[in-house]
DNA sequence: GACCAGGCACATC
DNA sequence: GATGTGCATGGT
């Protein structure tokens, strides 16, 4: 399995190029992007974040101050408006905790920190792993609807054992926790999955299979 | 118009 | 623990 995630690693990245991710200008950003994109577009995402930013909203300290209405309102086209800013607010709640400060926040341990991101009200395993990869630089595999279908459909496990903890253990348990690592390799998948890997599937032209191993 | 998108909480069995 | 349902927009 290990030789395997790194050739798929490998293919994706030589078809691709690095990804750069996550797309968003600060650590608050990202959180908040985490949240919007749950099972939605990023395009919708990027719209939303664009309304926040257009009128300065996109920091705790103004995010906290809002009103409900008005901040399901704006983002809007991410779509679950209602439910999205609640999550935000309860988002803040936690944040506030650590004086919305990041670097108090990154002292502490990964999986503490993957606990109290779980408790939050809004916020599962995907959103709480995007965090701590992607906005606190935390080692840890973000496994999404593209990974479980790559999974799925190269028989790299049953889709009955297609359960989160069970594809992300796959990737820690066989590659280096290297958080630039699990970060290039997470933004590849996504990038596949948004060509190849629909609902409607297209996995004849999949690129990965065009190469040996999956032949 | 139908289907889909970088999920999650909650109810029910 | 597994399965079903509501949440909602914008693109194809």
């Amino acid at each position: 399995m290990k030789d395997k995630l790194l050739l798929i690693y490998k293919i994706l990245l030589s078809e691709f190029g690095k990804q750069y991710w996550w797309p968003g200008e600060t650590r608050f950003e990202v959180c908040i992007g985490a949240i919007l994109t749950q099972n939605t577009n990023w395009q919708n995402v990027e719209k939303a974040i664009n309304n926040l930013k257009r009128k300065n909203l996109l920091s705790p300290y103004t995010l906290e101050k809002i009103d409900l209405k008005k901040l399901a309102a704006f983002i809007k086209p991410s779509g679950y408006f209602n439910q999205k800013s609640k999550k935000i607010k309860e988002f803040l709640k936690w944040f506030k905790k650590y004086n919305y400060n990041f670097e108090e926040v990154m002292k502490r341990d990964t999986f503490e920190l993957r606990k109290e991101l779980l408790n939050i009200w809004g916020i599962g395993e995907e959103t709480a792993d995007s965090i701590l990869l992607y906005a606190l630089d935390k080692p840890i595999f973000v496994v999404d609807a593209y990974t479980k279908r790559l999974f799925v459909r190269h028989n790299f496990i049953k889709e009955k054992d297609a359960k989160y903890k069970n594809i992300q253990s796959i990737f820690m348990n066989n590659l280096p926790l290297d958080k630039n690592l699990f970060n290039e390799y997470h933004a590849l998948i996504v990038k596949l999955g948004k060509i190849y890997c629909k609902k409607q599937p297209l996995c004849n032209k999949c690129v990965l299979n065009k190469r040996e191993l999956f032949l």
